[in-house]
DNA sequence: CTGTTAGCGCTTTCAG
DNA sequence: CTGAAAGCGCTAACAG
């Protein structure tokens, strides 16, 4: 690999002749600079980004720090993805890191490893944070966590997104509606998914407050076949349902379950999801679902991020709107109660 | 941020000291070890990754170099999950790039911001290809190209898992098979593509021989709706077919079209896919596929590429197999022909 | 308009 | 067993 010596002494001129005349930083003569850019194309020269980067104090790089990522999330790929995007377009490279101890979160921080990260799955008392937020890195979390002063954060709105499902169910005419819901609501339960919870039961009360169904609860982890279980126990325990509310993945299962039963969506059962719009695209009948904003909130991050790394001190917690999508997995119930 | 300049004077040693004991290269009194540990503590140093890089001219890092990555590729989503859990099991880093230039891909590799590449989604003449053959930089290719001379790859047996496609529903009595043709058979295509049809071609050719059906041809780019339309106008034009062949997203769209029509999988018409376990395990009726082995793929393509990195001259080209997983979506035909 | 030079923080000879 | 010093390739302040 040719340096910028090599350059500088193929064309002629000192080293900081050839970094001007690559970066007009300060004026040149034509002349030389001709020369000089002769010279880099002779020796096919580039500059050494980890010298700059070490001359500079800054990697131009993002991590992403995520727990296991199993291939099957639809949620954290939509997220990855969309991150991966917005960073490459403002010019900065995206770093993936998985399973990362506090310790090495730290450590990839200050060793310039990367300039920022970005912390998605976080839980309440997660220790990657609270090892964060002494140091004076810029890191931004894509969720929520216990104590939230002095972070920024992007997360969506779940109270509003559970809110819009059960309300578009209601003025169909829904009036017993089932309802997988998403671990957080037990006792045991805390942090994060409490809040989740929270604000996901204030969206319910709200709706039902406004227009007076009966809900049934049932509790069901994010996946497909716990979602595909809780739906068989829901619709054998009350056969009645006209409608069922999901998130996650538990919405297949959902379907799943129906199908089994004989019953069809929307016309025996209508069904709702929160969740992102790839799922609800690839079901039959397709989901009608209260899309998660999840491309938007890599973007929000990702730029919030970019804007603390550069100086910027800024504290923001965004909360997105999901938007409601209507497809083809709900209508109004069969028969008015 | 300290420097190991700061924790030799802190320890009153010198520079060289306090690096020694921290990688123990070279042997060191035990007392003058522990007060550089102390010092390190106290200090809370820890090396800049960067200074390091640029030392060993080595960047520790990989990169993944693909086209968009749309969010609702799920087959790419798996190379990608699992070569970044390979990546950080290997202790490296991974970066990911989209849609490079040939130019800012070599960049990449020269300024050290990566050890080497791992190209995905390659064409025949693929330019990112051409720019890498003639640098001594180490990559990889997850797919394949049209010379193949000299590169390492991977990639999994077309012709073996489509003939596992077609092996199996003969096998279960089907004569009449429709098949909806993945892009690469046009008179017009070219390259990678071809070559995937021809391997193709050959598994069918070689399941047609040894079994003896006939195939209607259909053909379909990989996404759902294509997949729908295409299954929809083999439908209505060969309504007596038994069983349909189909790969990437188009299996949603058959399925959807079955649907619509009222025939019921696979009671009226056996589906099976060539496809990732993740689609296949999302659908209702749930897919009987050929698996493809993204996850190996990636392990195995990470792999070779860090010995290369590591300065092993080495020049593999695997082919992993594809293995038929049985799941509910495909049956005898109705009645015998 | 151009050149010299001093580092960035680390690793590794070379000396002692 | 330890220290001094050179240098990775680049940038920017300082001189001219």
């Amino acid at each position: 690999m040719p340096t910028i010596k090599d350059v500088a002494a193929h064309a002629g001129v000192s080293p900081s002749t050839v970094h001007y005349a690559l970066n007009g930083k300060r004026s040149i003569s034509p002349a030389v600079r001709e020369r000089v850019l002769a010279s880099v194309e002779a020796l096919d020269y580039s500059a050494s980004a980890v010298a700059q980067r070490m001359r500079e104090h800054r990697s131009y790089s993002l991590g992403l720090v995520a727990p296991a990522l199993p291939a099957s999330d639809a949620a954290m790929m939509e997220l990855l993805t969309a991150t991966a995007a917005r960073t490459s377009s403002a010019d900065h490279t995206l770093g993936i890191f998985l399973n990362q101890t506090p310790q090495q979160v730290l450590a990839l921080l200050r060793g310039q490893y990367v300039d920022g990260v970005l912390l998605i799955e976080t839980a309440h008392d997660d220790p990657r944070i609270e090892a964060l937020r002494g140091s004076a890195h810029p890191f931004v979390l894509i969720g929520q966590t216990g104590d939230m002063t002095g972070l920024s954060s992007v997360d969506f709105d779940f109270e509003e997104a559970f809110y819009l499902a059960f309300d578009h169910l209601a003025r169909l005419g829904h009036r017993e509606i089932g309802f997988l819901v998403p671990p957080g609501a037990a006792d045991d339960d805390q942090g994060e998914r409490k809040e989740n919870w929270y604000a996901t039961r204030r969206g319910l009360y709200r709706a039902q407050q406004q227009h007076g169904f009966r809900v049934e609860l049932e509790p069901a982890p994010l996946d497909i076949e716990n979602g595909h279980r809780a739906a068989l126990r829901l619709i054998e325990r009350s056969p009645h349902l006209s409608a069922i509310v999901a998130s996650g993945h538990t919405q297949v299962g959902v379907l799943r379950a129906l199908y089994s039963k004989g019953l069809r969506v929307p016309d025996d059962c209508s069904v709702i999801g929160v969740t992102t719009a790839q799922i609800a695209e690839w079901t039959i009948p397709r989901l009608t679902s209260v899309d998660l904003p999840l491309a938007a909130m890599s973007v929000a991050a990702t730029d919030l991020l970019l804007r603390k790394v550069n100086g910027e001190a800024v504290t923001e917690q965004l909360l997105l709107p999901a938007a409601l999508v209507e497809r083809e997995s709900t209508a109004p119930p069969r028969r008015t109660p």
